[in-house]
DNA sequence: TTGACATGTAACCATTTGGTTTTATATAGG
DNA sequence: CCTATATAAAACCAAATGGTTACATGTCAA
């Protein structure tokens, strides 16, 4: 689905969520222990997290009334596909660019 | 500057822009022929290649009464080295799982 | 110079987004 | 069972976003 691709560049596209993603890669944590490391209320980090969820960046696995949030393995995969597909494109360019260089030199 | 990487990620956020970066590795074009690609107003278009002009995705030509819209060769970079970082932290957590996998067995 | 073309900019509008506070639900533990 | 904890969910709000139409600017070509 296209949609799933729209849902990774939204997760990632807000800078507290990018923040979220970095505080997840140094150890899994509970929506509550995440909000503490922001100024903004509990429910809107938790919105967040919902956002990172639907995207695929991260899973939630339930531990009692705790809810452990970690990050998929495969959560930046639709990214980096994409990413890696204009990469390509971009490598390009720069060789024909490189080669104009020398030829002109 | 950190502002520069949330230009860039919110630039690629929306499917319309997205759309007009596949459409400028066939071809540089004008916005005007940009927009000849979309159902949406010139207008419409003209703000989407503005923000990714913003983004350092894209820039601009003058060649006459035209502006020729060009992908950066370096565009993308920013958006490789974020997920560059975290593939490698993935691929970490890639390889423990395959450990345990190949333990348990 | 004059008209047509290519584009940018302003003003405006509806929807989405990111935040808030309040309320509800479920589980751990004495 | 009761209370405190962890979280989800709802209702609401301001600001940002993506779109529109109308208008201004600059360049080419006859």
């Amino acid at each position: 689905m296209i949609m799933e691709q729209q849902k990774a560049f939204r997760a990632v596209a807000d800078p507290t969520r990018r923040a979220i993603i970095d505080l997840l890669t140094k150890e899994e944590m509970n929506a509550g222990e995440v909000a503490k490391h922001f100024t903004m209320s509990r429910p809107a980090v938790a919105k967040h997290l919902r956002i990172l969820r639907d995207g695929g960046i991260i899973a939630v696995r339930r531990s009692g009334r705790r809810r452990i949030h970690w990050l998929r393995p495969e959560g930046l995969r639709i990214l980096a596909d994409w990413i890696s597909h204009y990469e390509q494109f971009w490598n390009e360019r720069l060789a024909v660019l490189k080669r104009e260089v020398e030829e002109n030199k």
